[in-house]
DNA sequence: ATTAGTGCAAATCATTTGCAATTAG
DNA sequence: CTAATTGCAAATGATTTGCACTAAT
């Protein structure tokens, strides 16, 4: 039950970008908008491949290379370094940690309170600033 | 206080190989002998250039790859992902986490005993097969 | 007009691959 | 001789960059 009523609490994409600094150019925010609305975790090629279709814009590849390199930068996206190669892309920025389903390659986000205590494990030779955590195994499908 | 005194416990990386059942080259042997006594945690260009010093044999940054390809492949060494666009390696092959030092980049090994405590937090929707933390923070010089 | 942003094509970087030459059994 | 391994160079895939073009102030 996550919040898609008609009486939109979600904040547009523009102002998103607004409020981070952003120029809300219209690839940036077709961008954005599909990175807001999947929990799919696409590479840079599937967002393009994604936002390339339903296109109210022409959009060059370095256009999205260089919109998640700007989102990025903005916080307004994260990377997230699963397999090696590529990177992909997680508009949920709240700190959170990732699910790698091994049967069907999907990524879940793992929300930050569920492993809150990580932080704590290390001895005080370390200041630990943060960390990320990356489970594979299976999610039930129920 | 790890092992290293003269008389050398550790097997030879040409029998860690054999044991593993990849035929010891000259190449390998070398690339291995470079990643175990290493806790640099390098990338392929790293261990060409590394080995390319002392080197007993010539070396090709092809064979680095399939070298490393192999090994890894035999479970001799393993993948390491801390950055985006390269992979690293760790002929520590026990199951353990990193730790990276914000200021020198430098990358530590966390024993996995450490944070054992992860694997029970997910909820029992999720099967945990396993999973591998990334710390960023500082270490205590001392 | 000036500046930021886009798109194309070329460049770069890490990695892989094809294939001929080399080595080991 | 046969099979595996190496090395070179070309290919690939992801990402970046140079630069001319366009849009917005």
């Amino acid at each position: 039950m996550t919040a898609h009523n008609h009486t939109e609490q979600i904040p547009s994409a523009e102002q998103l970008l607004l409020s981070r600094g952003v120029k809300p150019t219209p690839q940036r925010v077709v961008i954005a908008e599909y990175l807001l609305q999947t929990e799919s975790h696409p590479t840079a090629d599937e967002v393009l491949s994604a936002v390339a279709q339903a296109l109210p814009v022409a959009l060059s590849r370095a256009t999205v290379y260089n919109t998640l390199n700007t989102l990025k930068e903005a916080g307004v996206i994260k990377e997230v370094l699963t397999e090696p190669g590529r990177v992909r892309y997680d508009a949920n920025i709240t700190h959170h940690h990732h699910f790698v389903d091994v049967k069907t390659g999907k990524i879940v986000d793992i929300p930050s309170d569920k492993v809150e205590a990580i932080g704590k494990l290390l001895g005080d030779q370390y200041k630990v600033h943060g960390f990320q955590v990356l489970f594979y195994g299976e999610v039930e499908s129920g």
